[in-house]
Parts: C-alpha cells; structure tokens; sequence
DNA sequence: ATGCTGTGTAAGTATATGCTTACCGTAAGC
DNA sequence: GCTTACGGTAAGCATATACTTACACAGCAT
C-alpha cells in the first residue's frame, strides 16, 4: 500500500508531466488539454487514463466534455514515499559530515 | 531549472526504485546492490549511472569497490516540484467542498 | 431524425529502453 | 610478474510503450 510505484510510473513520462502542468492552473477537458500539447487527441486520452488510474488526476464528465483535474490522493502517495528518501538522505549526509569534523578535531 | 524531469524519468523504472530502497539502508556496493536484485551487474551498473546522472545516488570509489549512497540533491528537487502540486491539488479541492457546502445552505 | 462536437477505444507501428553476454580496465593479493 | 575480485562499457536483442489513424459511442442542436 501507498508504494508509490503506479505514480512513478505514471510521472515517467514528458507528455504526461505536461498534463499535470496544464492542470496546474485549473481544470480541463481533453481537447482542451491536446490543443497545446504536440500530439493527438487519441494519446492525450491515453495518457489521462493512465494518469487517472495513478489516481493523480480525477475525471467529471459535463455534458459532453470530460473534464480532468488534479487529485490530491495520488500527489499525497508520492509525498509520503519522497518524504522517506529526503529525509534519510538528508540524515545521512549530516551524520557524514559530523564525522569528518570530529576526524579533523583528532 | 529544478524541473525535474530527469528525476521523474529515472524513477519510471521498478528496478531503479528496488535500487533506492536498498540504499535506504546505507551505502552499498554494486555487487552487493546486484545479490539480491533479479537482474545481472551489468544491468545494475547502466541503472546506476541514470540514477547518478539524476542526482539521486552519489558515487564513491573505495578501493576497486564502488559505493552508492542517496543524494540529498534529486530528492530535494522531487520534493520542490511535487509539493507545488500537492499544494495546488490541496487547495482546488478544499475550495471544491466549500464552494459545495455554500450551495447546499441555500 | 440528422448532423456536429467531444471523447474513448482498437489496431498497428516505430522507437525507446531494459536486459543479456562479452569484453576491457583497475585495484589488491599471492 | 600473475591472478583474482570488482565494476564500467559495447553490442545486440526483445519487449514495452508512446504515437498514429480509423472507428464507435454519447450529448446537444437544428
């Protein structure tokens, strides 16, 4: 649970990191989001499904459109899987650097 | 700048990800990173080096051993470029429910 | 009903990429 | 010196995947 892997697998892609950026600044239906994006409509499509099953963006269909957004429980997952490798990294090359200088104080 | 699209391609793999994992626990070798990995050395050394090239491991070599360790830099840039979306998202659906709940007291 | 707009899906293709084996270089030990 | 351990790189391959075109379906208007 909340690993992580189906998110980063989603974000491993440009035109699927373009999408989330278009959707930044509100949301958007899918012609909307192909109109500025250099491919099909088909492959914006695509993407969105791949994104929505990452559960980093969320689909509403008003009339005919669908409207996408972004999902605040994908965005969250990835947080909390980053936040481990920051903060242990983090730990880490403090721990390191406190060596060294008690090394130089010897 | 701090895009982060290097560190997001990097982390589209499993196998880089099993990679992370292992150094969560320390510094270690890249035979000791290929032991228990289900992929050969080789493998493990061409994910290194994308790793290395997003600023996610850190690269040292101790005699002919050659250690990886995490590298604060590429997290710390994932954790900037998620949390403008973490934010965002957070926000466009707390405004969501309120706007719901004003409805719903007419 | 007909047509138009908007979108998801199927099928096919071409490139990207993750893997393997083989090879080469470097460091430590006999 | 020679040998062994360790790891990076090259070449080749096989699968994954991002893209396209063609098609099908839903909603709204005339």
């Amino acid at each position: 649970m909340t690993y992580g892997g189906v998110q980063f697998d989603a974000l491993g892609d440009g035109t699927r990191r373009a999408i989330l950026a278009r959707l930044l600044n509100g949301p958007l239906a899918v012609g909307e989001l192909a109109r500025d994006l250099p491919v099909s409509r088909p492959a914006i499509s695509q993407h969105l499904r791949i994104l929505k099953e990452a559960d980093l963006v969320l689909h509403q269909s008003v009339g005919a459109r669908h409207v996408y957004r972004l999902n605040p429980a994908g965005f969250e997952t990835l947080r909390q899987y980053l936040d481990v490798y920051w903060a242990q990294a983090l730990e880490a090359f403090a721990n390191e650097v406190e060596r060294r200088a008690r090394q130089e104080l010897q």
